[in-house]
DNA sequence: AAGAGAGACAACCGCCGGCGG
DNA sequence: GCCGCCGGCGGTTGTCTCTCT
């Protein structure tokens, strides 16, 4: 991905939408602009974004001055292209999550929604399509996001049910974990999850944090993350897993 | 070298849910 | 219950940059 480090005076400027708008400005931003709104956010912190265009000087609206802020000058903002652990994150994320980017920009250390977004709907969704700047990804993130590799470590956990050829107008081999847990069209396309009784949600709101103690117990339990033990090693384990749960997200991963 | 078309990505739009009055 | 405000989100757009011909 191309690292733009700004876009003072790229953008020109787009209609307004609403009549409470008018007057305020909008396109590019100015480097003016962002100091002021970094200033602001040092100063005073985040949240409050419709006291910014007030107390900043920064004539723009509040969603304005919080998506700056938020996809461009908050701090650890990460740039360039994506590496193919943030690729297998973001494939298996989605998985679980659909398109809720921010959920999984959440769990992708230092990118932002509209990032995973924009690769997303640059990379993953068009594919099949022709691309001109296919090295954008390196080889292996974007074989791995065609979902055409078995990596050598997973192999061993997975019985390859129909390990048919990779090509353009072949289907795609399908794979199951050996205790039976998992089965998983390694088209990219579909996660089975069949994970003793786990339903889509539960995982959703378990990783949201929604999950009271009773819930979390039941959901531990279900799960049964002695599973982990089984990964040990493995080069694919998400790189900062915050404890052993996150681990589960290598499942569907290696297959 | 120049024009056309595709790619990249910052920014906008519109909708939603939460909250307080 | 209704209304308005706010923060937040996903979808989409517009323009610059890059690549191809």
């Amino acid at each position: 991905m191309q690292n733009k480090s700004f876009s003072y005076g790229r953008m020109k400027q787009r209609g307004s939408s609403s009549s409470k708008d008018i007057g305020l400005k909008k396109g590019a931003w100015t480097a003016e602009e962002d100091m002021r709104l970094k200033n602001y956010i040092e100063k005073y912190g985040e949240g409050k974004w419709h006291l910014i265009p007030l107390k900043s000087g920064i004539n723009r609206c509040r969603k304005s001055c919080r998506l700056r802020w938020l996809n461009y000058l908050r701090p650890n903002i990460k740039r360039g292209d994506f590496g193919e652990d943030e690729v297998d994150l973001m494939l298996r994320l989605h998985k679980l999550l659909g398109n809720r980017w921010s959920l999984i920009a959440g769990r992708i250390p230092g990118r932002t929604a509209n990032d995973v977004k924009n690769f997303w709907n640059t990379y993953i969704q068009p594919r099949g399509k022709t691309r001109k700047n296919e090295s954008k990804i390196d080889e292996s993130s974007q074989q791995h996001a065609m979902g055409n590799i078995i990596k050598p470590q997973a192999q061993k956990n997975f019985n390859i049910v129909n390990p048919l050829p990779v090509a353009d107008d072949n289907p795609l081999p399908i794979a199951a974990h050996d205790d039976g847990h998992l089965i998983r069209s390694l088209d990219d396309g579909v996660l089975y999850h069949d994970f003793n009784g786990v339903s889509d949600d539960m995982i959703t709101e378990f990783f949201d944090g929604l999950l009271d103690d009773q819930a979390i117990n039941e959901f531990d339990d279900k799960v049964g993350w002695s599973l982990d033990s089984s990964l040990n090693g493995d080069a694919f384990d998400v790189a900062q897993q915050e404890d052993s749960r996150t681990s589960f997200f290598s499942l569907p991963q290696m297959m």
